[in-house]
DNA sequence: CTGAAAGCGCTTACAG
DNA sequence: CTGAAAGCGCTTACAG
């Protein structure tokens, strides 16, 4: 296990009191002694243990984060923003991934348990019962995209129904009135709210509302590329689409152009999240920007928040919003280079 | 901290010692007692705290992968990649992110010290003294894609050499004699081995080479744009461009686009990292595959071996090996759609 | 300015 | 089958 502090104070002729007294800064400490043991830590390559430590002052300056999955680009930007704020109150971030069934969520949730003073969840399965068996009820937490029945737990989503209003909103604009959608996974919370976002902006105008122009998806590109193929027959054929995803929007572009239908042209088209490589199609991919990493920041914002605070004045449930980015692929204009480089600096 | 050992040993009327045999299976215990204390702690919602365990078994179950930055897939995949193989050997992984000054390096590794069994470290900045000086010795190790002076460290990096070697020779079959690089950043580890590779392939080659072939960058997706500038103005004017990474090759192809240079037809391009976004470029990105998941996965086995075997006959420095993704932008023929995703699909 | 002692939450020989 | 006790590495009133 290494060097200990017992081994050090007796190097140094001291107690460990006083060993611990001198990499804590705290209290008075002759400054031969703390010279002396200084050079015997040193010597020794001590450090001292972060368990033991954190046993006795019940404090771990470290704070988890756990998320379902890290496929693609998302997951890194919350960690980003997350680790971001982390840093300057001087707390770490520990991220455990990849869990999906109850049972390694049960795992990892005891895995942490004691080793951080807080805890960020992002996990879409996750109920209140495993959150309830598994934390002791005094570890601050924050939900985060997560669907739990329970409103007793501190919570940050995005606020998909606005953001898919709005994107529709503006397909409807460019005199669409035939608007299909690519609906995400089924019982999917984000999909829901997209699918919701869609359908009142139909109402609200008025607009033609066909069941039939909800397409079946799952948020794989692959499923894009089908809902295109079924939905190219549909009569009357759709003039605009807008992809619950970008990642469906990708395979959506790839069969329209196996058909030789040219987008926005005869098919205008937005998805939704703004991953990377949306502005690098041709033609450049129509979306709804996500703020990944403010998200993952303000969840971290309210987390540590709520240490001092108590959380008392502030709302449980908060709802982040997204913005519109527009693009060839629904049918505005083209940006130059210039114009999207800068835009993608921060 | 919520409810302890303790307070159930009494609840049930046992001792610690039970409890704790309990909840790790471990010992004989009455089914009777088992039963009692299971239901006692199920009411109080404990759960055994793993710092405190982990203080008396010397073990933790965990293990720390630090690493330098999160922007892009890059780090997402190797994460991914070592947890799929920590969770095979019931380990966790924790990550910790964003250290690229010293003094944070050396704050990050106290943090995991005591709370993780072993640590795959990347980052290349990381010197074998700040190594030393804040870890004990007897913590496992394994440095991923990092260049320390000390030879004692378990380490694992990318053959860059090997795979520029062999992409630029890719350049050379399709009649290139007058082959650009665009640079990584200076004094980067990759950077370097990717410039040696394109050097030893012209060599062996005999092909021609021009010192100002050799155009600076940063890696950023600007400086590839930058560079492209100036190389158009070269004189002789090259034929093929060898990109140190795929960002550059991105910023390469939107200037080329610019002065109306066709690629491959006027100008071949070739770029490193496969990033995701390379296929879904027009055209699609020739470029050299890095097994990242493989490389998270690979440094994550060879430190759990370690744990067993104490690393005897293992090789202490490991290559891993790349491989050419050939699309149209260096002249091959283009891929169907179908193709394309089955090839990316694991 | 310094040390002895108790305690953080748990596990594990040892004894019964 | 079960419990008392020591111990893991550290910190922190308390006393001097």
């Amino acid at each position: 296990m290494g060097v200990t502090i017992k081994e050090v104070a007796k190097k140094a002729g001291v107690s460990t009191a006083t060993v611990s007294r001198v990499f804590n800064n705290v209290g008075p400490v002759d400054e031969e002694t703390r010279r002396r043991v200084k050079e015997v830590a040193q010597a020794l390559h001590y450090t001292p243990n972060a368990v033991g430590r954190s046993l006795s002052t019940k404090r771990t300056d470290a704070i988890g984060l756990i998320l379902p999955d890290l496929h693609g680009e998302f997951f890194s930007e919350v960690i980003r923003g997350a680790d971001q704020i982390a840093q300057q109150h001087r707390f770490h971030l520990l991220v455990s991934s990849s869990h999906t069934t109850r049972q390694e969520l049960a795992e990892v949730l005891q895995v942490m348990r004691g080793r951080v003073d807080g805890l960020i969840i992002m996990s879409p399965q996750i109920d209140a019962h495993t959150l309830q068996t598994n934390l002791p009820k005094s570890l601050p937490l924050i939900l985060l995209n997560c669907h739990v029945g329970d409103d007793s737990f501190d919570a940050m989503n995005i606020d998909n129904v606005a953001g898919a209003q709005e994107m529709v909103r503006h397909l409807l604009s460019h005199g669409h009135r035939y608007i299909a959608i690519i609906k995400g996974t089924e019982k999917n919370l984000d999909a829901e709210g997209r699918l919701q976002g869609y359908r009142q902006a139909l109402q609200e105008a008025r607009a033609e509302y066909h069941e039939s122009f909800e397409m079946t998806g799952d948020f794989t590109e692959a499923s894009g590329y089908d809902a295109v193929k079924r939905l190219l027959d549909l009569n009357p054929r759709p003039t605009a689409i807008f992809s619950s995803n970008d990642s469906m929007a990708l395979g959506a572009l790839s069969a329209l152009r196996e058909h030789d239908v040219s987008v926005p042209g005869e098919m205008a088209l937005a998805g939704f999240d703004d991953i990377p490589i949306a502005r690098y199609l041709s033609p450049a991919l129509a979306t709804v920007h996500v703020p990944i990493y403010d998200l993952g920041a303000a969840a971290m914002q309210k987390l540590i928040h709520s240490f001092t605070e108590k959380n008392n004045h502030v709302r449980k449930h908060a709802l982040v919003p997204t913005h519109l980015v527009l693009r060839e692929s629904c049918g505005c204009p083209k940006q130059s280079y210039q114009e999207q480089i800068n835009k993608t600096r921060r």
